[in-house]
RNA sequence: AGUCCGAUGGUGUAAUGGUAGCACAGGAGAUUCUGAUUCUCCUUGUCUAGGUUCGAAUCCUAGUCGGACUACCA
């Protein structure tokens, strides 16, 4: 982590900005398009632009960049109002859209005819390709570049009335078809479309293209510093080249940074969407994907999200960063907020042999040592226990201090009990562990200070709940999702261990949780009620992410 | 190949000409009614070669490596 003093250098560029008097207040932008579901990375992003508004006490818009009528759809506009809202960010009354811009994007495009710096192109996209030329080769004019204004005005009307089919006409920026930037090589900026807008419907068949809709809707939006990732940097010029060409009143600046790269994960939308139409996962919000409603589902919480996105920082080169490092934040958030309860995934009977047939106990059980207002909760004890098999060994291993032939151990919140031995079945497997307690030890403690080395977790057999949990692990069995090794299709890189369902066996207070409650399973990990399959009274639990495990790696040696 | 951008431990980042620090991961130990948490300590780094300077991670030059760009996507 950074230390308290260090400003990234976005934020340089503003503090330098504000001190020179360039603006009263910042304006920033989050402008996704509406053709997938959001992500972490996005996140990474959200949280820079909503964050800057935050501490320059400036405005955050949040714009849908809506240009594109064939590939967007309102199911992912709500999503996406929906996500940035849970990551805990307001753009208060700064909602707008890109389409809202279209007739005012049109007659800036016409104006741009008029100063003679856009003509109507009538290639087709293979002729445009092949006039384009290459890094050491110059483009070459398409005839009609230098068309009169009349002419052009009067193709790009015809363009805009739907009087040519896709493909046959597009409106093209003037400007240097020699430039060693291929996107100053005269960009194409309007084309046809004849497909209904899920917002403008059929009023227009012309749609602007990024590079000439974006700088128009900073501009009109007075966003004073665009944020975007690396790869736009080549077309900053351009950029630049509109703003300056029309002069706009606003002159917002474009400043590039890092997209987020995390191991195990692959963050293009494309290949996202691949997985949810190949149904390779439940959906866009399927608890292992690295979008933001699959992380909800998953038990993530928006301040673990947004404290990863501080600790990544904010940089101008790529990088991969670990997902050790977001584990952590929701490990670290979930660790101080979570209530805890005893759950057995693996279980075992554990009979007490010295405690009395048929009695009951309600003992008490603290619900978060690190949180003392989380209060506590009572848990029923009973001669029948169930215990996780992990929790006894019959031949145990070098430092091993839970049950054993022998040993004492820790019943949580219970009693100390002396393992006394085990039953097998045919076939070895053991199907009880046997036990006796002390009495005197009730609530956990000996009252003659004797200790134990071990404390396990249990429920009482006969009052267990039995639910369906949900064990996730990383979607991916490869580090670097960038990088795949030549004729590997990512797809075959996906763990097919990233999800596996079993039964628990659970104390009875977890049956009555809300959905989407997120509780820690004691000595097992953090868990959340998922907030689709639950039934009253029947929660499903996802595993957020497992606590961290010492013994396993003792053990694993 | 051209243009542009970048390069600090295993990973992510600080140090803005003056002691290379932090977090994660890893290791050792202490504490602990979670082998969790917490605490202590430790391992590991300035891409290379020149230059400027009293002094360079920082400035300059060259090289190396990595990334972006050659869509009627964003």
């Amino acid at each position: 982590m950074s230390s308290e003093t260090h400003r990234h250098f976005i934020q340089q560029i503003v503090d330098a900005d504000l001190a020179a008097g360039k603006h009263a207040a910042i304006a920033t932008r989050f402008p996704p398009e509406p053709n997938g579901y959001l992500h972490i990375g996005h996140a990474k992003s959200i949280c820079l632009n909503f964050g800057l508004a935050l501490e320059f006490k400036g405005r955050c818009h949040l714009r849908m960049d809506d240009t594109n009528p064939t590939k967007e759809e309102v199911e992912y506009v709500d999503s996406i109002k929906e996500d940035v809202r849970w990551l805990g960010f307001d753009w208060g009354q700064h909602y707008y859209q890109a389409s809202d811009y279209f007739a005012r994007m049109h007659a800036d495009a016409i104006r741009l005819i008029e100063l003679g710096k856009a003509y109507v192109c009538f290639l087709s996209q293979e002729e445009i390709r092949a006039h384009h030329g290459d890094e050491k080769t110059p483009g070459k004019p398409t005839p009609t570049r230098d068309a009169t204004v009349a002419a052009n005005l009067a193709a790009f009307a015809q363009m805009t009335r739907g009087e040519f089919d896709e493909g046959k006409a597009v409106l093209r920026a003037k400007i240097d078809m020699a430039s060693p930037n291929m996107h100053l090589r005269d960009p194409v900026i309007y084309r046809i479309r004849k497909t209904s807008h899920h917002n403008t419907g059929d009023t227009w068949c012309v749609y602007p293209m990024y590079d000439y809709a974006h700088p128009l809707e900073d501009a009109y939006e007075g966003i004073t510093h665009s944020i975007c990732t690396l790869e736009f940097e080549v077309h900053r010029p351009f950029y630049d080249w509109l703003l300056r060409t029309l002069d706009t009143p606003a002159k917002p600046q474009q400043i590039e940074f890092a997209r987020l790269n995390l191991t195990y994960t692959v963050m293009s939308k494309r290949r996202l969407l691949e997985l949810v139409q190949e149904k390779r996962v439940s959906g866009w919000d399927d608890p292992r994907m690295p979008t933001i409603s699959g992380m909800r589902r998953r038990g993530y919480t928006p301040a673990a999200v947004r404290r990863f996105c501080e600790t990544v920082g904010i940089t101008k080169h790529n990088s991969l960063s670990d997902v050790a490092l977001l584990e952590h934040a929701v490990r670290d958030d979930l660790n101080k907020t979570s209530s805890r309860f005893m759950t057995i995934l693996d279980p075992v009977k554990l009979v007490i042999e010295n405690y009395p047939e048929g009695q009951v106990e309600e003992l008490d059980a603290t619900n978060n040592p690190e949180d003392p207002a989380a209060g506590t909760r009572k848990v029923p004890f009973s001669k029948t226990l169930l215990i996780e098999r992990a929790d006894f060994m019959e031949i145990p291993e070098k430092k091993y201090f839970r049950l054993t032939p022998g040993q004492e151990v820790r019943l949580r919140w219970g009693y100390f009990v002396t393992c006394t031995g085990c039953k097998k079945d045919a076939a070895g497997n053991v199907t009880e562990v046997t036990c006796t307690y002390d009495p005197a030890t009730r609530g956990g403690d000996a009252p003659d200070g004797r200790k134990v080395k071990g404390t396990i977790h249990w429920v009482s057999a006969a009052h267990a709940g039995d639910v369906e949990v949900r064990l996730y692990d990383r979607l991916f069995s490869h580090e670097d999702l960038n990088h795949i090794p030549e004729g590997v299709d990512w797809r075959t890189l996906l763990n097919p261990g990233s999800l596996s369902v079993i039964r628990g066996k659970v104390e009875p207070a977890l049956l009555a949780l809300a959905p989407a409650t997120r509780v820690q399973f004691e000595r097992t990990g953090y868990f959340c009620v998922d907030a689709k399959d639950s039934q009253p009274g029947k929660p499903v639990f996802n595993r957020t992410v497992g606590l961290k495990d010492s013994w396993a790696k003792v053990a694993g040696k």
